[in-house]
RNA sequence: GAUUUCGUAGCUCAGUCGGUAGAGCAUUACACUUUUAAUGUAGGGGUCCUGGGUUCGAGCCCCAGCGGAAUCACCA
C-alpha cells in the first residue's frame, strides 16, 4: 500500500468520494446488455430502428470533454464505440452533479461502466451512443498505459515493452488489440482442428499429466513427488504411450490437446510448458497421415486467412496440398551434395568432423544423421515439406520401414525452417518394441540424458495386440506462431514463463510502530525510501531527522514530528 | 551458458563535454454544447534498475549484481 503514484492515490480518493455519494464502485448485481460495439458499428446504418434503446457495457478508454457535452470511448469485448454524454440530458433537473461530478470528475480511463441510450451519427459521421443513463460497474485504481490511434490509423505511444506485456498480459490485452487477435486466432486453430477430428468420429480424450515413467519423447522432465504414495512422479514430456494404450483398448481414433512439460532451455521457441495436439488413428499408415496433415493445415489456413497463402516474416508460405515429400537422406543429399545412404557410424562421424560440427561420442548413427539434418537442411525448408523415413535409432516407437532396412516409417513436417509436426506408422510388435527400449537403455548408459526408459506396462498393452496405427503430434504454439506471423513463442502464450518479479519485503505499519514510530509518520518514512525496518535502522539519525521535516513540508502533511532524541531511539 | 545491447515520470522516449532532471501523452485545476491523437491556459508528478568505485561534482565514466531483448550454444 505504499509508493503509490499520484494518479493511483487520486483514484483511491475518487473511489471513496463515490461511496460518499452513495455510489457503489463495485456493485454486485448483473448489468443487462443488449448490444456490442461491433454489432452497432456493423448494423446500425442499415437497421436504425433496432438501436433506439440499447444497453452496453465495457471499459472507458478515452474522454473528450468540452463543457456541457462530452465524448468518451467505450471498449467492450468486440471493439470500441463512441459515447456521447450531454449534461442536460443526463441531469434534467437543477442538480447537475451526476454529469459535473460523477462523470467529469470521478470517472477515469480504465473504469468499467454500463450505459443505456440510443444510437445516432455525429456531424463528423461517427456512429455514437447518446447516453441517457450510465452506471459505474467497476472503478479502476491503476492507470492503463494510453495508446492512441490517429485518423490515418497510426498508433502513438504503443506499449511495446515485452516485459510489461508478458508480465501484465491483462493490461496488454486491454491496450493492444493485436495481442487479443493472436489469441482469438489461436483458439480458432484449435477449434478448427477439433472440428475436423470430431467429424471423422474420433474421440477427444485426456491422459495423465503426472506419470510414473516419463516416456514417449526425448527430453528431460520435471520431477515431483506424491506424498501419500511416497513415490516420484514426472510431469509428462509426452502423452503418446497413453494414447496408444487407448487404441489397444478399441477406439478407432483418439486425440488430445494437452500441455507438455520439458525441463530444458528457454528461448523464443521454447517454453517449459507448451501445447501439443496428438492424434492416433487405427488401421492407417504414415502415408495416409501425410494427406490428413495437408488437409488440416490447409483448412486451418483457410479458416484464419481465407487463403492458403500465409505471410510469415519475409516468406509467403503456401499451405496448398500436396506438400513436398523428401527422405531425410535425400534431403541431406539435396542440400549438401553428399549421399550418406551407405555410410556407417564411423564414416558419418568423420564427415561431421570435416564439417566442423559439434558432436560427441554418445551420439549413435541416427543421432549423427539428425545432427547433419539440423545443421545443413532444416533452415532451408521454408515451404511445407514432409521429411520422411528416419533412421531407426532415433525413432524407438516407430514401425520399421516396409522396404528400406535400417529406417522407419516416420515423417516430420517442416515449415519456415521449423518442425511443426512429427508422425509415424506406430510400432505395434511388442517384441520389437522391447528391443528398441533396450537400445535406448544402452544409449542412456553411453550418456544420452534423453534416452527413453523401459515402459513395461506399455509393452504389456502391445502384447494384447494394437492394430496398425498412425499417429501425429502437432505443436500448437509453433503452429500459432506461424499462422499469426510471430517469431517468438511468448507472443502466442497468454502467460509465458518468466523469472519471478523482484518484490521487496515491505514492512507493515505495525512494524514501524513497534520500534516507536508514530503511525502518522510512517508515510513520510516510506516516501523517504525506508520500506523495511532493516533499512531504517541503518539510517543516520541527524540526516533522517532533517529529512523528515523536509518531506513533511513537501507532502503537505500536518503531523507532529518527533524530536531528534525520539528518532535516535528508533534507530537504537 | 557466452557475446552484444538496453534499463530515466503511469506510458512512449530525449538528455550535449561529467556541472540545478526534460518533452509528448496520461493526471490535477479552469475554460469550452458534435469532438475524435479534441483544443487552450496553469500546475503536480523522479530510488535516473541496485550496490560499490573514480571525481570538488556521476543519469552520463569504471567494476559487480539484478532484470529484459537479440545473436550463438544447448534443447524438438
Amino acid at each position: 500500500m505504499q509508493n503509490l503514484s499520484e494518479p493511483e492515490i487520486q483514484r483511491r480518493k475518487k473511489r471513496e468520494d463515490l461511496m460518499k455519494l452513495g455510489i457503489d464502485p463495485y456493485p454486485a448485481e448483473l448489468y443487462k446488455v443488449n448490444a456490442t460495439a461491433k454489432d452497432i458499428l456493423q448494423n446500425y446504418e442499415r437497421n436504425k430502428i433496432d438501436y433506439k434503446d440499447i444497453s452496453i457495457a465495457g471499459r472507458l478508454m478515452g474522454f473528450r470533454i468540452m463543457g456541457n457535452a462530452s465524448f468518451a470511448e467505450l471498449q467492450d469485448a468486440t471493439g470500441r464505440i463512441q459515447l456521447y454524454f450531454k449534461r442536460d440530458d443526463l441531469c434534467p433537473t437543477e442538480d447537475k452533479s451526476l454529469y459535473n461530478d460523477v462523470f467529469k470528475k470521478l470517472l477515469d480511463i480504465g473504469d468499467i461502466i454500463g450505459a443505456k441510450g440510443y444510437v445516432f451519427t455525429t456531424q463528423t459521421g461517427e456512429t455514437t451512443i447518446h447516453v441517457t443513463e450510465f452506471k459505474l460497474l467497476s472503478k479502476a485504481l491503476k492507470p492503463l498505459p494510453i495508446v492512441k490511434t490517429d485518423e490515418e490509423g497510426k498508433v502513438h505511444d504503443a506499449v511495446t515493452d515485452v516485459e510489461f506485456r508478458y508480465r501484465q498480459r491483462y493490461a496488454d490485452l486491454v491496450v493492444n488489440p493485436q495481442t487479443k487477435d493472436i489469441f482469438v486466432k489461436r483458439a480458432k486453430i484449435i477449434s478448427t482442428m477439433r472440428r475436423i477430428f470430431d467429424e471423422k468420429g474420433w474421440l477427444e480424450v485426456e491422459t495423465p499429466i503426472l506419470q510414473p515413467i516419463h516416456g514417449g519423447a526425448a527430453a528431460r522432465p520435471f520431477k515431483t513427488h506424491h506424498n501419500t504414495l511416497d513415490m516420484p512422479l514426472y510431469m509428462r514430456i509426452a502423452n503418446e504411450l497413453y494414447l496408444k494404450r487407448l487404441i489397444v483398448g478399441g477406439f478407432d481414433g483418439v486425440y488430445e490437446f494437452g500441455k507438455m512439460f520439458r525441463n530444458e532451455g528457454m528461448d523464443r521457441t521454447h517454453n517449459p510448458e507448451f501445447t501439443s495436439m496428438e492424434l492416433y488413428v487405427a488401421y492407417k499408415d504414415y502415408h495416409w497421415m501425410m494427406e490428413l496433415t495437408e488437409t488440416v493445415f490447409e483448412t486451418v489456413a483457410m479458416t484464419l486467412h481465407d487463403t492458403t497463402e500465409v505471410k510469415v516474416g519475409e516468406n509467403t508460405i503456401h499451405f496448398r496440398a500436396p506438400f513436398t515429400r523428401l527422405s531425410i537422406v535425400g534431403a541431406i543429399e539435396k542440400y549438401t551434395g553428399v549421399n550418406i545412404e551407405s555410410y556407417d557410424e564411423t564414416q558419418l562421424r568423420q564427415l561431421c568432423r570435416e564439417w566442423k560440427m559439434n558432436i560427441d561420442d554418445s551420439m549413435g548413427l541416427g543421432k549423427l544423421i539428425d545432427e547433419i539434418f539440423g545443421e545443413k537442411v532444416e533452415a532451408n525448408l521454408i515451404q511445407p515439406t514432409f521429411i520422411i523415413d528416419y533412421p531407426v535409432e532415433m525413432s524407438p516407437l516407430t514401425k520399421k520401414h516396409r522396404s528400406k532396412a535400417g529406417f522407419v516409417e516416420r515423417f516430420e513436417l517442416f515449415v519456415n525452417g521449423k518442425e511443426v509436426a512429427n508422425a509415424y506408422s506406430e510400432l505395434n510388435d511388442p517384441i520389437d518394441q522391447r528391443e528398441r527400449f533396450e537400445e535406448q537403455l544402452k544409449l542412456a548408459a553411453r550418456g544420452d540424458e534423453e534416452a527413453m526408459a523401459m515402459d513395461e506396462d506399455f509393452i504389456r498393452s502391445l502384447e494384447y495386440g494394437m492394430p496398425p496405427t498412425s499417429g501425429i503430434g502437432i505443436g500448437i504454439d509453433r503452429l500459432t506462431m506461424m499462422m499469426t506471423n510471430n517469431a517468438s513463442i511468448q507472443e502466442v502464450l497468454f502467460f509465458p514463463q518468466m523469472k519471478p518479479e523482484q518484490k521487496t519485503q515491505v514492512a507493515e505499519i505495525q512494524d514501524y510502530v513497534k520500534i516507536g514510530v508514530s503511525e502518522e509518520i510512517v508515510p513520510i518514512l516510506q516516501k523517504l525510501g525506508f520500506l523495511t525496518i532493516e533499512e531504517l535502522k541503518k539510517a543516520n539519525a541527524n540526516k533522517l531527522f532533517n529529512d523528515l521535516g523536509g518531506m513533511r513540508k513537501k507532502m503537505k502533511l500536518d503531523v507532529k514530528l518527533p524530536s531528534k532524541e525520539e528518532v535516535e531511539k528508533w534507530l537504537a
